[in-house]
DNA sequence: GACAAGCAAGTTTTT
DNA sequence: CTTGCTTGTC
């Protein structure tokens, strides 16, 4: 494809004139920095954008796209845009829509699991696939490991499915087949690369897919077929990549296969916000990519329109503590704004109560609640703030629960269809054969197992062939015969349907439905609630103006990809007006006016397994600047002195983050003299206690509490709702709050 | 096959 | 302390 003449366009308002889309040329440049401008007009090649927290990463991308457009004159169908989350391809696509007043859906715009798939389905032969694939989720996946670990008699106690699972994703993510692994390791490599092959098998035959397979299916795919490859380097003129500090070793190779003849790879991405290398992610692939692209360019967005000073003050300065950064640093328009304000708590009830009663009054004060977010390092600490949330009646939503289609009913029925769509896949079958119980036991699944196995064949075909064998006693024939007549009926039955009435079919027919209504002990109603509204969903899937189809795939196809690749989509939706609580991993990517950042220890935040590792230990740093940019007007951070630990009282340090926080831009919260007073870096950890005289209580007194039973006051502190003592018990000397604790004066 | 008791473990998560 | 999972019993 012969490229066509291209003009610089760096002095952007004097060609302007020579295009007949000047509305858009000026909607598209006039909204943007320099640095940003810059970034979305440069040529086509190699572009690193180093995008900061807050900096306009996502126009700078949605602009460049629309520029190459409108400008550049490439056609949608050359456009490739590659994120991590459907949420955020989602994002891309509408805005870019609203930008360019046009249909989007002729541009790939995708995640990198999304897009591999699409490419697998259209190439299924070459990439050695049956046309019948399905995709597996995680859970899918862990269950056929286990099955693995069973059929090879590996004690599962020893061989934990989760640690081969991690194991094995580990290897397709850095490119490595089973094949590949040598035989020579010690007992415990020996032993994976054994489980790793039976389950390269089992997916083989299944005709199963996860999703690390997905990625390197592709990649392995484009390598063996030059053919195909060169296809797909001539019709994405360019490639964009979203988030590019979260790629791992295969979706980076799969970029660079891609592009590695024009070089026209646009990435967007902060290293200073890498917090996913332990799952793989590699910030190096930003390093690599200045090697592996010579002539690129590199742009900084360092201007925020997020934050106040203060807050990226605190963020520059905390984040300059880790080495090898590619270096930024965050500057805002705006003023200094308020400054950080800490919060010492004595245990956690504390703490929620605090953080409790600064929402209720932010929320009477007229803001909107889901404006305010408590970020937590990890998700046991959502807990306490749920509970006096509660309390308080004011609505919230916590993140990141069980996904609607992670629901083990919910399985349950996508598995009849997966059956459905491919008869051998085992998973499937599995799970589906004896639920509801139908009186195929133990005895039965071994024989058809045994006879999979020799045979080499799926656990469908083995059933038919133990069937026919006549082998078995006349009731569990009657019971295999049943099952597999009612999968025969139902994909005849439900053939012709359309997805909805296909779903409910097989809800109604095999029983499903019935089985969780009888089950009235386990929320069988519930789940009946939930099956109702898969039928729903596939509803909507029939409704939803499908795209005019390059590919092949059915709608049953389609519904189950969307089932296992964009699980997480039914739970975005909900937002109402409720305090946001979530892990600060999940806060990635959002902003809000108020923000809590809570739980700033020693061994909490930073996390313990991380403090030993320079590596890890900046990455929990990452973390801490990925949560403290979330902030847009206030920052509230707070930490206990007590904390409940796995039933123990525990007495962590504050967090060494605190002590890179500038003084400047951060004052104590006093509680009792109701003012707020500056605090130096230097003294947060010294924090004397105060000794008062007290409504109440007074040090010395004897005191009895329900639980601990009789002890004496040490000292107290604090005014009304916050009055608290301490006070030493047989046990051992513990503060209470007066509020809750129900303290009884002896003498 | 349902249910209770016993036991171990206990960051972060999307696809 | 909690949760989730395996084990054992009816």
């Amino acid at each position: 494809m012969a490229h066509k003449s291209r003009i610089k366009y760096t002095q952007l308002p004097k060609f302007c004139k020579r295009y007949k889309f000047i509305m858009d040329v000026t909607t598209i440049i006039d909204p943007l920095n320099d640095a940003q401008r810059q970034a979305v007009t440069a040529p086509s090649k190699a572009m690193l954008i180093l995008a900061g927290a807050g900096s306009g990463k996502t126009r700078v991308l949605v602009h460049r796209i629309a520029w190459q457009i409108e400008v550049e004159g490439l056609s949608p169908q050359s456009i490739l845009a590659v994120t991590f989350t459907n949420k955020a391809a989602r994002e891309m696509r509408s805005r870019i829509e609203t930008l360019l007043n046009v249909s989007a859906h002729s541009m790939w715009i995708g995640t990198f699991h999304g897009i591999a798939h699409r490419l697998l389905r259209r190439h299924a032969a070459d990439a050695k696939l049956p046309d019948t694939f399905q995709v597996m989720d995680s859970a899918d996946q862990l269950r056929v490991i286990k099955r693995v670990l069973a059929a090879l008699n590996y004690d599962e106690a020893k061989w934990p499915a989760k640690q081969v699972q991690w194991h094995i994703n580990a290897q397709k993510d850095e490119g490595i087949r089973a094949r590949h692994g040598l035989e020579t390791g010690d007992v415990y490599q020996r032993t994976m690369l054994r489980i790793y092959r039976a389950y390269e098998e089992l997916c083989d035959r299944s005709g199963l897919v996860d999703f690390a397979e997905l990625l390197l299916r592709v990649h392995e795919l484009w390598r063996d077929n030059p053919a195909i490859l060169a296809h797909y380097q001539q019709r994405f003129q360019q490639v964009h990549v979203d988030e590019f500090q979260d790629t791992n070793t295969i979706q980076y190779a799969w970029l660079r296969l891609l592009t590695q003849e024009s070089n026209n790879l646009f990435v967007v991405g902060d290293d200073d916000q890498s917090i996913y290398g332990w799952r793989g992610a590699k910030i190096e692939n930003i390093y690599g990519f200045q090697q592996h692209y010579p002539d690129h360019e590199v742009i900084k967005l360092e201007q925020n329109y997020r934050s106040t000073g203060n807050i990226l003050s605190a963020a520059n300065k905390i984040i300059a503590n880790n080495n090898g950064r590619m270096g930024k640093e965050l500057w805002t328009e705006a003023g200094r704004g308020e400054p950080i304000l800490l919060y010492t708590a004595f245990n956690e009830q504390d703490e929620a109560y605090f953080v409790v009663e600064r929402i209720r009054a932010w929320a009477e004060a007229g803001n909107a609640r889901n404006g305010c977010a408590i970020l937590y390092r990890s998700n046991a600490q959502s807990r306490q703030f749920e509970e006096r949330l509660m309390q308080a009646a004011i609505p919230y939503r916590v993140y990141g629960g069980l996904r609607f289609f992670d629901r083990a009913e919910i399985k349950t029925a996508l598995a009849y269809l997966r059956l459905l769509a491919n008869r051998h896949d085992d998973a499937s079958f599995e799970r589906i054969i004896n639920t509801p119980t139908r009186g195929i036991g133990a005895k039965a699944l071994d024989d058809i197992r045994a006879l999979a196995r020799s045979d080499n064949q799926s656990l469908w075909a083995a059933a038919i062939a133990l069937l026919q064998s006549g082998q078995q006693a006349a009731r569990a024939a009657n019971a295999l015969s049943g099952f597999l007549m009612l999968i025969k009926k139902l994909a005849e039955q439900a053939e012709a349907l359309p997805l909805h009435e296909k779903v409910k079919v097989v809800l109604e027919k095999s029983g499903l439905r019935d089985y969780y209504a009888k089950d009235t002990a386990n929320k069988g109603e519930e789940k009946v609630e939930n099956l109702d509204e898969l039928v729903n969903a596939a509803r909507h899937f029939d409704l939803a103006v499908l795209p005019a189809d390059e590919d092949n795939f059915s709608p049953l196809d389609r519904f189950l990809a969307h089932a296992a690749l964009e699980s997480g989509d039914m739970q975005a939706e909900d937002f109402d007006d409720c305090v946001q609580l979530m892990t600060l991993h999940s806060a990635k990517g959002l902003e809000f006016k108020l923000v809590f950042l809570v739980g700033l220890e020693e061994g909490l935040f930073p996390s313990q397994q991380s403090v030993d590792d320079i590596a890890r230990l900046e990455e929990e740093r990452r973390l801490c600047y990925v949560g403290i940019t979330r902030a847009m007007e206030q920052l509230y951070i707070t930490y206990s002195e007590s904390r409940q630990l796995y039933g123990r009282e525990s007495y962590p340090k504050p967090s060494r983050f605190l002590r890179e926080i500038p003084a400047d831009t951060i004052q104590e919260v006093r509680l009792r003299a109701q003012i707020t007073r500056p605090v130096t870096t230097v003294n947060i950890a010294a924090k004397p206690a105060l000794l008062t005289e007290s409504n109440h209580f007074q040090a010395g007194q004897t005191v009895r509490h329900e639980k601990f039973g009789v002890g004496r006051i040490l000292q107290s502190e604090g005014e009304g709702k916050h009055e608290r003592v301490q006070v030493k018990f047989a046990e051992g000397v513990k503060w209470l709050m007066l509020s809750y604790a129900k303290l009884e004066l002896v003498k």
